[in-house]
DNA sequence: CCGAATTTTCAAAATATACTGAAAGATAGA
DNA sequence: TCTATCTTTCAGTATATTTTGAAAATTCGG
């Protein structure tokens, strides 16, 4: 297979792949493109690239770097902002790790501590199943908001452990 | 907080948390009422419950029992089918792993294999860019596969480790 | 086998999400 | 400061996804 095509097949997938996890499909792409490309790229070599408005590929872009994962480079003697993405694959998930537990973990773990407290007798068997089904989902959440604060602290765990070995 | 409202509240933000990872909200609500609901329901329990249609109710229903997140109950000397979820939150969380990884993880898994492959020259850097990349992925990829099934198969590993000893 | 009860299907409608492109805003060199 | 270049915004449009509801299919007791 031909660099070009393989080059369109990954962006194409990964943007596939992004979809399935809340991913909007034109950030993925970016993503996967500026993932794939040695040298920085400005929206316009973006644009073509993969065939998309301006204002989708600026929006998109702005969204990669409040994530995390893009960067804006100035190359000196340009005038034009070029964009580049973190290459380290660990890092890159390391940094989507801690964005999604922001926002999204953590939220969901002060709800269920909120919800834990419901009024009502614990006899009441709608009251005890709702009072155990938000409790244990709680219980796993924080242990996996620990677990999670401690990868990203890249420290240990078998996670880390064994993948550190591969990428360091 | 009174039962109605805490439950109200459950179903609602486990919709959305849903939407945040790619399921659509009416099968996460669904999802969300059984766990939390002691009986098995009908369809037309859920449908009254959620405000929803037959039709919406029926076809969730059958998703989330493919996910085998939720199972048909029959009832002696009743008619109608009865639905129920999995209580236990660490075999949902596996489940859910189990049917991700089938069908997500391991597809794309085999495309970066196929695309590690690409023709050209290695000293080209847009050749070099895209193979380091691809690869670095596939190893990422291929150790959390194993990882993964190491958790299913929940014998070992840091986080089954952790967890085994909360929830068991 | 009949027919009422129940479940499933799916085309059409509703809703939600993403994308475009032109205009406004910002920036930097002359 | 002025102007050409580049970036950002956002209302309108397009696309994708979800939901409805009525009709078709299935099921089960008699």
């Amino acid at each position: 297979m031909k660099l070009t095509e393989a080059k369109q097949q990954f962006i194409s997938n990964w943007g596939a792949f992004g979809t399935h996890w809340g991913i909007n499909r034109t950030m993925a792409q970016i993503h996967a493109l500026l993932l794939v490309s040695p040298d920085p790229m400005t929206q316009d070599d973006i644009m073509e690239e993969l065939n998309i408005s301006r204002g989708n590929t600026n929006m998109n872009i702005r969204e990669l770097i409040n994530w995390g994962l893009v960067d804006r480079v100035l190359l000196s003697g340009e005038r034009k902002e070029f964009f580049t993405a973190e290459k380290d694959i660990w890092k890159v998930v390391t940094q989507i790790v801690k964005e999604r537990k922001k926002r999204e973990l953590e939220p969901m773990l002060q709800l269920l501590d909120k919800l834990e407290n419901v009024e009502g007798d614990k006899k009441d068997k709608h009251v005890k199943t709702f009072v155990d089904t938000v409790s244990s989902i709680r219980k796993l959440g924080r242990q996996a908001d620990k677990t999670l604060d401690r990868m990203i602290r890249a420290e240990e765990s078998w996670f880390v452990g064994s993948l550190i070995k591969i990428f360091k």
